[in-house]
Formats: C-alpha cells, sequence, structure tokens
DNA sequence: TTGAAAGCGCTAACAT
DNA sequence: ATGTTAGCGCTTTCAA
C-alpha cells in the first residue's frame, strides 16, 4: 500500500511542501536541510512511495499519455509502427494507449472521443476516412494531432507518410524494364490515399514507357485480404487465358493470395514469374523467382510523427504539414 | 473546451448531484423531474460535455485501465495478442496501456511500476525472467495479474500460456513418422520456459521412437532471430559434412536464417527437406517442401488472460492456476 | 426530487 | 528553509 505525501508529511512531522520538493529531487534547489532529506529519503527506502499519476493528472492538466489509433494493431505494418512509438514515448516518460479501429468510422470516432476524454496529450491517427476535424477542436483546447500513414486530401493535420507515388513508379520502372512490357497490378482497397497513390506511381512510370493502355492493367479489389488475391488473379487467368508474367501487388496480403491461386491452378509456383509488392518480409526469400520488394520505414515515420506531436504538445502550432518518407526497394534473386 | 459538471450546473442554475444523476443516465432512478431532465440534456446537446477520466480516477481509486507488458510489440505473435487483448478492454470500457520491456528485467521492472504508479486496474505481463512478486503485492493493494506466454516454474500468478511440451511432441512424432529417423531441432533462447518445454516434447517424442542420443540433435542458440538460425545451420553443415533431411526450428526467425543459410551455401532450397516450425505464416505457402507448423492460438490465450484479470478486478482471489491452451498443427504438401 | 459538502493526492502560490 | 492553503472534477454521503 503506497503512502501518499500527506502521510509521509505527518508521519515524520514535516510539511507537505518539504516532501514533495524532495521526493520531486528539487531539495537542493530549495536549500533542504540535510536533515530533513535524510528523513524523508529513508522513509521512503523503507515504506517506499509511488507517485499517484490520476492525482497529479487532475492538477496539471496533462496526463503524460499518447493515444494510438490504427484500424488494425495486428497488422505488421501498424505493430512496428506502434513498437517504435512506444519506444520514443517511454524514453519521454509518456505511455501509450492503443486501439484498432477495425476500419469503422463509427468506431474511430468513439475511439478517439474516450481517449480524448481520458485527457491524452497526444493522438497519433491512421485514420479510416477523411478526419472530423470539429470532434478534435471541439472537444479538448489542446490535443497535439498527428496523421500516419494516410494522407487524406485537404485534411489539416501534420501528416506523415511514405512515399508511396515514388516508390510505386520506382517499382514499376524496374519491373517494367526486366519484363520488357507492361506489369499487372493487383491492388485492393482503392479508396485508401495510399493505393491511390501507388496506383498514380503505377500509371506515370507505364506511360513513361509508351503503355497508355495501362489502366488494362490495374486490378482491383476492395478489401486488403489474400482471398482478393486470389479472386483477382483468378479473373485475370480466366479473362486472358494464360497467367501474367509479371505481378505487382499493393500489400504481401494481396501477393499470397495470388500466388496461392497460382499454386492451385498451375500446380506450382512459375518460377519465372516476375513479382513486385509493397511490403517486405524475410520469407519472400522463400520464393526463387525474381522479386522486388518496397520496403516502408516504421522508424522513421515514427520519430517524425513523434517529433511532430511533441512539438505541438509543448506549445508549436501544429501546420497542415505533408511529411513523405522513401522507402527502399529491395531486390530479390 | 469540454464543460464541468459544476459549470453546467451553475450555468442553468441546477445543482451539481441534478446534473450528474442526468449524465449518467440515473434520472430515472432518482426521478428527476422532465423538465430539468430536458434543460441539461438541451444544454449537453449544445455544449457537449467529455467526462474528465483522471478526476474520477482519483475519487474511485480506479482508472479502467489495464497495462501489457511483453518483450517486444512489434513480434507478430505479441501483435496478435495485444490486438485481441484490446478489443477485449474495448468491450468492458476499458484502455490498453502497451510497453516494451526489450526482454531487459530492469527495463521491465520500471515499465510496472510506471504501470503500478499510472494506477492499472489489471496488468498483463509475459515477463523475461522470473517475476519478483515483492514489486506487485508491495506497491499496490490490488492489481489484478496475468502473466502469459512464458511459465516460469513455481511463479505465483496465474498463467496463461500454449501447449508447447505438447504441441512439440505431436510436431516431432509426425516428422519422425514421414522422414522415417531423427530430426534436428534448432531453438533459440533455451532459458526461456517455453523453449524448454519445447525441447521436452522433442525429447519425449525421440525416446519413443528409440532416439535415446536426442541431445546430439537438438541444436540451441541464446538470441532468437534469423542469424542464430543461420549459424546454427552452418555448424551443422560443417560438422556433419552434409545437410540435414528435415530441421524443426523453435520460430519463424530461426526458420528464415536456417533457409537463408542453406540457400547461400546449396545455391538453391532443396525441396526434399522436411520441416517443422513454432508458428505460422501464410508465406510458408511459398516453399515447396512437406512442412509442419505449429499455430498458437493468440485469442483465446487473450480470452482467457483477460477473463483472469476482469476476475480478479471483480475480487476474485488469483489462484497461481495454470492455463495451457493446445495449438493446431498444420501440414503444408 | 434536489442540494451541499467533504475529500481523493497532488501542485502552485503565497506565507513565514 | 519550511509551512499553509486552495483547488483540479468527480463521487458519495447526508440533508432537506
Amino acid at each position: 500500500m503506497p503512502k501518499t505525501i500527506k502521510e509521509i508529511s505527518t508521519e515524520i512531522g514535516v510539511s507537505i511542501t518539504t516532501v514533495r520538493l524532495i521526493i520531486n529531487g528539487q531539495a537542493e534547489k530549495y536549500r533542504i536541510s540535510q536533515k530533513t532529506q535524510k528523513l524523508v529519503e529513508d522513509y521512503v527506502a523503507t515504506h517506499g512511495y509511488v507517485l499517484h499519476h490520476a492525482a497529479r493528472s487532475l492538477k496539471l492538466e496533462r496526463t503524460d499519455t499518447v493515444g494510438f489509433v490504427v484500424p488494425d494493431l495486428a497488422n505488421p505494418f501498424f505493430a512496428r509502427f506502434m513498437a517504435a512509438m512506444e519506444r520514443h514515448c517511454r524514453s519521454q516518460g509518456l505511455v501509450l494507449l492503443s486501439a484498432s479501429t477495425n476500419d469503422d468510422p463509427e468506431l474511430e470516432t468513439r475511439t478517439i472521443d474516450n481517449f480524448l476524454s481520458r485527457g491524452v496529450d497526444g493522438l497519433i491517427i491512421a485514420p479510416c476516412r477523411m478526419p472530423a476535424h470539429k470532434q478534435l477542436f471541439a472537444k479538448k483546447s489542446k490535443v497535439a494531432v498527428v496523421l500516419v500513414d494516410r494522407d487524406y486530401p485537404q485534411n489539416r493535420y501534420p501528416t506523415v507518410s511514405s512515399d508511396n507515388v515514388g516508390s510505386s513508379r520506382a517499382l514499376t520502372r524496374q519491373m517494367i524494364a526486366d519484363v520488357g512490357g507492361p506489369v499487372d497490378f493487383f491492388c485492393a482497397y482503392t479508396t485508401l490515399p495510399s493505393i491511390r497513390d501507388r496506383i498514380n506511381g503505377f500509371s506515370e512510370a507505364s506511360l513513361e514507357s509508351g503503355i497508355t493502355d495501362w489502366e488494362r492493367y490495374v486490378h482491383s479489389a476492395m478489401e486488403d485480404c489474400a482471398t482478393s488475391g486470389r479472386h483477382l488473379m483468378r479473373e485475370l487467368i480466366e479473362t486472358r487465358g494464360n497467367r501474367p508474367r509479371a505481378i505487382m501487388t499493393s500489400s504481401l496480403l494481396v501477393l499470397e493470395g495470388a500466388i496461392q491461386e497460382l499454386k492451385s491452378v498451375t500446380g506450382n509456383i512459375p518460377n519465372d514469374l516476375f513479382i513486385g509488392t509493397f511490403d517486405d518480409h524475410a520469407m519472400l526469400d522463400f520464393l526463387p523467382n525474381r522479386i522486388y520488394s518496397v520496403v516502408q520505414d516504421e522508424d522513421r515515420l515514427a520519430s517524425l510523427a513523434f517529433e511532430s506531436v511533441q512539438a505541438q504538445m509543448k506549445g508549436a502550432v501544429a501546420e497542415p504539414l505533408r511529411m513523405t518518407i522513401p522507402c527502399q526497394i529491395v531486390r530479390r534473386n
């Protein structure tokens, strides 16, 4: 059972202020006598003391917490992002509250409200739709807000995301060069800003190579899952009558599905299939194919996002700044 | 700027209690007149109201938060576990605070202290060593504690973990049956209870088949990473002079490393290599090999862990109960 | 039906 | 160098 400052002060016959000053390490600053210092320190050493954060928060109107709101915490990208954020928070004495929204705008709103009610000082959000500013401005005077991963056009918050257009352009170029012709792009969840950007990059690189009918090579599905990948591959094979020479996928999940379908149709994974995919995983090594993968830099994304919230928490005004982080393209085989 | 109950009460000329009762939905119960109800409701509808959690916590000595402390939040197993925990918490109006300990006992202690100081009602911990009971008992009268994934012998907390012995035994049996002989087991981080259990299962199944020198087939490393897998594979090949016919790995990371090494030594991944591994991933489909993988049931692990903290939060005494969740073994090719 | 008051543990401003 | 006090927003108890 932790003692309170007041209890300590009465039990050793010293004022509350004195105890507090010593516990908070401001003894020198206020020239507390060595005697009193020792008294308090010894008491704490034997009986212990734990700061009561709720009480402090009530007084300070500050909780030293940051909320992290993303569609799915189990998604490897967000999980890595979150782990990096947590490191930053920890180094500054902040703790991270996290929640999944399951890509449900309703739930997202409730989650943000809940975090606001808990007085988070900062909020990192990967929003599942164009963010509602009213919600944030209305409720609390000053919460630091940063948007990540999903850069909805015209949103008014600082936003940190990967360079989806650029990396998609580079990836597409590479593949077209290797294949010597157009590449099929399987992409899911086309309403997402990141996916739209990737399609833009794809079209730019395709046009560069004189592929004016690039739209014919974009195959899109509504959900980012392996099933989407399977469906897209099946449809493509049925329409064309043969398997593609080169595919590019907007996520590893889609790639998994596409490969599974190919394996079940043709009996094996043709090792002359050229592959390109967003996101990377060590197990891509398991394929003998030529394969390019786009590596997002979660550490850097998290660093920038954290810097921005921290600056806002220290009083800086939040500019609707776009921060775009380059991606690395890894080649295998 | 959110109004407080007090502000609302003075602004519409009603007492604090009345406002609170209405806001908390207890109007009927205390027969607040329709008139007053409407008054307050209208006010809230236009001006809004957000509960101040810190204030409530201070009074109630309860924060409606649960701490989640694991070695690495980015680890897919813990990430899935966490996502499941968060769902449970959300459904009960609790929020999850999460932190990585990086397998550092020092940091683990600090993290737990921090969470305790923030008054978490519950604590889910995947401890990186035999848990220190003093810490928890001393600091706060009643925190609900549940240990997960790592079942240190003689710990006194309720513990939820996968059936590592059983699944390892089953996996080893299967492989021995398929291969018709002993299997090499690459395992990292042998000080971990889960790994020790897996080795136990391995030895049991080996002995069943008359492999009395099973220890010769256990190759262990200190760290759970791809590098460990590479080293173990290299050593094995150098010692034996040829590659193993069948390997079993204690994690996907180790498997990745082992395969990478094989690929770089022999030039390709021999497709007659029998593989068994703990943990599962869709990309295992990319290998043409016969491969067994052990699927841990994060949802069920999280459910049981959550039930236990919740019961404790409601006053139940924490029995040092062991809960062991069976794993599924998936076969490919 | 509604109101008043005390107090949770902390901090900051103001005394000494 | 140390003490006193008010108050953060909420809940609970008691009163009217």
